[in-house]
DNA sequence: GGTATATGTTCGTAGTGTCAACAAAGCGTC
DNA sequence: GACGCTTTGTTGACACTACGAACATATACC
């Protein structure tokens, strides 16, 4: 079984630091390349601040280690010798799993955040852990030819709606798939024989939306993500995911918004998801289930009916409560929003920015932005990618891979 | 004018790493020795996992910049050689300066936390920017001869209640000092020639408590601070303080905790501090005002009367409300009540905790920790002589000292 | 007093990035 | 088309850092 945290060889305080500032560098490089995309040596000189013999050392160790390659420099117009384009090597993959609870999701996911490939095994009745591993065996033997002969797999990263301590691939929590106290990463590693990390879904687009989507450059976000289970949510908090002590943190749905609203499942009463949901807004809408994008349709292209109109806007008014205090705790420099409360923002983003505004002290709410999130549905497979790829990036040079 | 912000000689990825190196060893001996009180060179090299050789050559760079120093060994029992005991410099000082509405503090902070002098003078009305900037200015006058003779000083640094840009040390808003858009850092830092930093008190507290008080070795802390002026708070999160884009974080007085509550003067309705504050307490007791150490004897030296009993207990299940949406925010090791939250606390412990146990999800609320605030007066001094150590202990050998 | 243990000290070595000099490759000008 | 200018890749000498082995030192234990 190969799974979970790289191990730390040495102790806190302090590495040796001879060796760890040229693994401290690839990695640098290597992370610059699969989040920035393909650019030129003398691109990465200047951001990296190296030197630029330092930096063709490096990308040779990159290529040599099958992990990066160059193609010829691009026409850029500009005097002087031209420089290589340097890529990350998008057959370096990862393998990303999404249960959901009337389907499997598998990805292929390259560096640079390429979708190889994307299936979703649908399922007869919400799946089991065990159904989970089983379906995703099954999917990868029938690829197996074409994994070995064409790519590298460097791991796998599981998203899970609900509660998950991602130190160790656990479920504490998923209420709408039925999960309870229940390993997930650890048979998945065993089957599969790849190293094997799991996380929250939410948290996980919170940092596929900051690396790929509306949060780019952003350091400091809150992401809301409404799907028909409620309301998740991340947050990165100067340049990083708030994890908390057990990995639990970022539950924003569970976040005082109404003292006479209803008794939440957690235990509260009166929770942001409770009071901004979905279902609620099928019910004026009349109907019983509906895809985003016909949401988005319904709420988007035509005058709404009063009822409607009504229940958009109360539920708008709650989110601004919820955004307010937000900002109070984390003061993000943006808000995003994904799943269903993107379309119910975009069915009048006004009236939304102006509750908020009124909900934050002086100039904080003015320069709050508040965005749609843009990855859409390959914002899980994108995010889960990146949580696999995440020891390859801390230490590309590392034994395993 | 020498302020704030160290220079950062290259650009974000990467840096040369080969100075840097012992930069960062330096900077990471140090701070064990001023965090971590006085060790044996053994201890170190242990403790940074270095070669006993390095943290030799680091403890003698470190002594010749006058920043520690050796005493002989002590009686450890132990077989071997006996091992040098390694202070940080004592004498090596930090400046701290705390505005308040009747007085202004300021503080004498030597490496290693030690106290060497405060001195609280107070203020017939609430002092202003230039008042405090003369105030210290003549405080320090008179004792720049035993300053130069005796200490040497790294820096300024100001607690400020209110919301700080620590980027540039300037005042958004300090309710009740008045004071509004005020850049505070600039204006010491010109007076007195030191470099001057400034940020939250709550904050700081929250570093202080985390270093030196109930928050030993926990990574990720809530601290919430309850003073006459209202509730502030501080995040520790994963390590790092919890800053937000504009270093406005954590604003924790100002979340819902009561929908039909009164209105606050941040704009919103029914936030933490309107619903739990010291006025009302003030108000059941029949008293005008109140120092902590006799709120402390009144709450918990006597049977309460019953309508203090019952604010008191009103106050407490507020505040579970609130640290209820913290815990499902932060997911936090601990929550550490300083200031009159702490005396309510320990009027009733276990009401406050069984209410947080009740509001949060299964094992979370199990293994939560919540303790009452260690360093009491302390704090500020300690937190803010840390915001003025933070240059030197980044960059030991930098050059300004 | 001798042995085992732990730690400080010294010096040669390996690894890392830098820097200067040179080579290569494009643009612009005449 | 030749030349200069600019930018960048390449190479090798260099400086800095931590490591490791060998030795010196200081304590406990027998």
């Amino acid at each position: 079984m190969t799974l979970t945290r790289a191990s730390r060889p040495l102790s806190a305080g302090v590495g040796n630091r001879n060796d760890q500032t040229r693994r401290h560098n690839l990695s640098t490089l290597l992370t610059m390349l699969h989040h920035g995309g393909a650019q030129t040596r003398a691109q990465l000189t200047r951001q990296a601040g190296l030197n630029r013999s330092t930096i063709g050392a490096l990308v040779t160790e990159l290529a040599d280690l099958g992990l990066a390659y160059e193609t010829d420099p691009q026409d850029s117009g500009l005097v002087g010798r031209p420089s290589p384009l340097v890529h990350a090597n998008e057959k370096v993959v990862a393998i990303t799993v999404n249960p959901d609870v009337d389907a499997i999701t598998i990805g292929l996911v390259g560096l640079g955040a390429v979708l190889h490939k994307r299936i979703r095994f649908e399922t007869a009745a919400v799946p089991t852990v065990r159904e989970t591993v089983n379906v995703v065996s099954a999917v990868l033997a029938g690829m197996r030819t074409e994994l070995e002969a064409q790519f590298r797999v460097v791991g796998v990263g599981v998203a899970i709606p609900g509660l998950v301590n991602s130190n160790d691939g656990t479920v504490l929590l998923a209420p709408h798939l039925g999960w309870r106290d229940e390993p997930v990463a650890a048979p998945l590693a065993d089957a599969l024989g790849f190293a094997t990390r799991a996380a929250n879904d939410a948290g996980l687009a919170t940092v596929a939306e900051s690396l790929y989507g509306s949060g780019r450059g952003v350091h400091d976000l809150v992401y809301l993500n409404g799907s028909a289970s409620g309301i998740g949510g991340g947050v990165l908090a100067g340049g990083s995911m708030l994890r908390g002590s057990q990995g639990f943190a970022a539950e924003l749905g569970h976040t005082l918004v109404n003292s006479r609203g209803e008794r939440c499942h957690c235990g509260k009463t009166g929770c942001l998801e409770t009071e901004v949901n979905l279902d609620r807004l099928l019910a004026v809408l009349g109907r019983d289930s509906l895809g985003l994008d016909e949401l988005d349709e319904l709420l988007l292209n035509e005058t709404l009916a009063p009822d409607v109109r009504a229940e958009v806007d109360r539920q708008l008014d709650v989110l601004a409560l919820a955004i307010g205090n937000f900002v109070s705790v984390f003061n993000p420099e943006s808000v995003v929003l994904g799943g269903f409360l993107g379309s119910l923002y975009e069915a009048n983003p006004e009236r939304l920015r102006a509750a908020v505004r009124e909900l934050t002290l002086g100039s904080l709410g003015e320069t709050l932005r508040i965005d749609r999130a843009q990855l859409r549905s390959r914002l899980l497979t994108i995010g889960a990618a990146e949580l696999a790829f995440g020891d390859l990036l801390a230490d590309p040079a590392g034994t395993a891979f």
